[in-house]
DNA sequence: AGTAAATATTAAACTAGATTAACATCATTT
DNA sequence: AAATGATGTTAATCTAGTTTAATATTTACT
């Protein structure tokens, strides 16, 4: 089944039964999306928690002046979304683009009350869910403010192999917080001393 | 009774019966601590979500050279926690300090999972205080990262004036991921500009 | 009230990282 | 294989924010 990664997933937080299973699977939508293809642009409201299965994402806020700030990637066996749009439904703050072609299942605002109803353990894999993505946030707020340009390249190259080679290297600078040019100087000077 | 303030707080989200009512209030601490108490050290394991009633506390990171980080303040009808040493049981990264006299409820570790089965409507409700702490989270990384020193200040002054005029100013310079001195810069320049 | 401790200010010298702009390399299409 | 667009590099100049260190001010304690 296409949405079987999503089940393992699960499967490591709590257990459902295969009707659970079944009932889930009528629930969500499996997607297939090209490389440049947007899932929600800044502005739109965001109506989906998309699960990655294949591919990878970026999630990116661009500002007044027209800089575009990554905030997050996702590759497969994470989530997705612009959370205060969704849970508000108000217009998002953020971009979410394919940067790769990708697989996805989404899980639509409209349905997402109904399966925490009915299937209780859903809404308590959720909740750890999101407790995992803020302690992944606070801790990025911290290495941001404790960490030159250069350890939080080489903890993020550390943390991420695969999207560091996957991804073009100027994203990898955005994510970090620096300029493509000030990131291609770190690059070199790990080079010469390594 | 003591814990009156979390039940109305609780009460925006989720309605609980008055048994439901009475049976949290049996399962909770109410706790009062004294300005500069330390709720969770850096290295020990966090046993509490904590829910505060009056007061202020931080919550901040010591780095390799000794620099101090806040990650963030918490006043009456916040909550704090150290959530990744929460969620695994695991040592902090983070201190909790109490930076005026506070009055706090605290949820330990070895009731929550039993008050979640017994009232699902409180896994509801921290899932979605849960949701809401990540929005601010990645917020926050956007803003650290799209915005200046100055701009920084001016956000914070205006998102919590309360906070601003209650703790020194070397706290929100910390929070603001800039040096105190640098910050005294700033203030200058806004008054002079004003 | 007087003293010590904590907090805040100022200014000079310094640096991590930004900006600009020109050039180089790589990948994709025709 | 030439051409186009996307990505990456280099180097000079610039600036936001740091560091250091000395001084001032406020707060709390006896």
């Amino acid at each position: 089944m296409e949405i079987q990664p999503l089940l393992n997933y699960i499967s490591t937080y709590v257990s459902l039964t295969e009707e659970e299973e079944t009932f889930l699977a009528s629930k969500v939508t499996y997607r297939k999306y090209l490389k440049g293809q947007y899932i929600l642009q800044q502005g739109d409201v965001c109506k989906h928690q998309c699960f990655v299965i294949s591919g990878c994402t970026k999630m990116f806020h661009i500002d007044d002046s027209g800089q575009e700030h990554i905030v997050m990637f996702a590759i497969e066996n994470w989530w997705t979304s612009d959370m205060g749009s969704f849970i508000t439904q108000t217009p998002a703050d953020y971009n979410i683009q394919c940067i790769d072609k990708s697989e996805l299942i989404m899980f639509s605002y409209d349905v997402i009350e109904d399966l925490y109803s009915k299937i209780p353990k859903l809404e308590r894999f959720f909740r750890k869910i999101i407790e995992r993505a803020l302690v992944a946030s606070q801790k990025r707020i911290v290495r941001s403010f404790s960490l030159s340009a250069k350890d939080r390249y080489l903890y993020f190259r550390n943390q991420y192999p695969k999207i560091d080679k996957l991804i073009p290297q100027y994203m990898v600078a955005s994510y970090l917080g620096i300029t493509k040019e000030f990131l291609s100087k770190i690059k070199k000077q790990l080079l010469t001393e390594e």
